[in-house]
DNA sequence: TGTACATCAGTGAACGCGCGTTCACTGATGTAC
DNA sequence: TGTACATCAGTGAACGCGCGTTCACTGATGTAC
């Protein structure tokens, strides 16, 4: 439907012909970066005026003319999709790079072939779920607290007017299923210790099910209703500080934060495993 | 500053005179309807067009000029200040009502003097702290979907280009002192029996006081830090629902509301005590 | 290597709509003597 | 009980600004033979 794509598709079909110039060309190119342009400049908009997103807005900052932007974004919603996903893809990354930083020796053979010794000696281990958590969780408060205006994008009140495309689930959802590899980490390692007897109704075990399956987990159903209580509240509180709930109440918002983390891995029953 | 309050006022220094017609004069009470009336519209303009209030909208379902509303409210930033505050004052009127259902036998001579034995034999005791945290938890999510705009308005997203005045700092802190009292109350009466190991750093000890001492509890830091860990995870659990982060994931929505307080009031360490 | 044609980015004007706020005004309601 | 004056609600026009989207157009870049 959307013509955005055409320009590389095609340039692949030439990628072979043009040696030097590698697979793009000049227009693709110029596309791209006019297209990453707009989007970098919509963003500054979001920050500095408040919520409200305008083409015109954005097009003046450019110096063009309002109209030249449906050569990139066939309307002012598809320009939003464009910035949640992007949205969602930075937070996915900020969060899964925050967990690869847990060296890989004690699990099995899991990525690739590359399973040299870790080159860096202080790396943490995966088998230590807690730290995994923290580290998590933190990256992710890190990154919402950087870019408030992306944050509540995300995962503020809905835009009037705006319903999000089906195309933005994936990757809302690459935060959550980093965050749920470690409750899987962990059960698959020791059943999650100091597991709580409150255990979800057989009503909600299918959903809770799906859930797992959907997060690519397999996690039971106990076990994933934790983590998404614990990842409610995750949220729960990143939203109380990026929308201004702690104003006046704490200071040290990191060591606030930092305090809640550590209460809610203790209730998922993650332990430090070093 | 403003005059919205100046016809009550008058109204009150003439209430002896008139004995028929109570205290405020006629026009006083035009105007009062007025106004609850512009704030009814603007409501129900939330709810019909999305988040974004416009006064030319209400002043057109009301059949009135725009410059009209001018007498009622002396901007729209004003008059989203009322719909805040009424918001915050009917949701925290629902979280009491909720807790006040269970009767007060068991306490000390607290309300009032009004001691006499409650007529209600099924009436709930006020020590049974995870039965009013549920309760007060349900009440709210009940009041937040049905109410989804106004809920938007006081825990959703800041609004662009307005920040609440002070005068909805008391109104907003209506459903926490509630949320408050039951964990203070818990914490007098059995010490919250399970509590955790986790205690806060002794950083975050004179700010946890001082927000007990606000709220006009008197728990202790650890009990003040894990009750606003649970009623962070208790907004955040609504704010997804409402938000619709739960769309196409969970069907019995109430269902699994109700595990989260159940699993969140195991870990404040509240119990049933009937 | 050069010409002819297709693709595409950006322009500028316009359509049709929205908004908050100010201002001088008309009439009705309330108040004081 | 009646008159004179003050208060107040609501009007209608206007100011000055915003918005998303469409459309016919000009030129430049790319492509095919």
């Amino acid at each position: 439907m959307t013509s955005d794509a055409d320009a590389n598709t095609g340039a692949d079909a030439t990628a072979d012909t043009a040696a030097d110039k590698a697979a793009p060309s000049l227009r693709a190119r110029v596309r791209a970066e006019m297209t990453a342009e707009i989007k970098r400049v919509a963003l500054d908009h979001l920050a500095a005026d408040g919520s409200a997103l305008s083409l015109r807005a954005v097009a003046r900052d450019m110096g063009m003319v309002s109209s030249a932007l449906y050569r990139y974004f066939p309307s002012r919603d598809e320009l939003l999709t464009a910035l949640i996903i992007d949205a969602y893809d930075s937070l996915g990354v900020a969060a899964e790079e925050a967990d690869a930083a847990f060296s890989d020796r004690g699990e099995g053979a899991g990525r690739a072939g590359r399973a040299e010794p870790s080159d860096r000696a202080d790396r943490a281990d995966r088998a230590d779920f807690a730290g995994r958590w923290l580290a998590v969780g933190h990256a992710i408060r890190a990154w919402a607290v950087a870019k408030p205006h992306e944050y509540a994008l995300i995962y503020g009140s809905p835009i009037p007017g705006y319903t999000a495309p089906q195309n933005t689930v994936p990757p809302a959802n690459r935060p959550m299923v980093v965050l749920a590899r470690i409750v899987a980490d962990a059960q698959a390692a020791d059943g999650l210790a100091s597991a709580a007897n409150d255990r979800p109704s057989a009503q909600l075990h299918p959903e809770l099910t799906q859930i797992a399956d959907f997060l690519n987990t397999h996690t039971d159903p106990a076990g994933t209703a934790r983590f998404l209580t614990a990842a409610t509240h995750l949220f729960g509180a990143i939203s109380f500080e990026v929308f201004g709930r702690l104003n006046n109440v704490f200071t040290d918002r990191v060591g606030w934060y930092d305090w809640q983390l550590r209460s809610m891995t203790a209730y998922l029953g993650l332990v430090h495993n070093k």
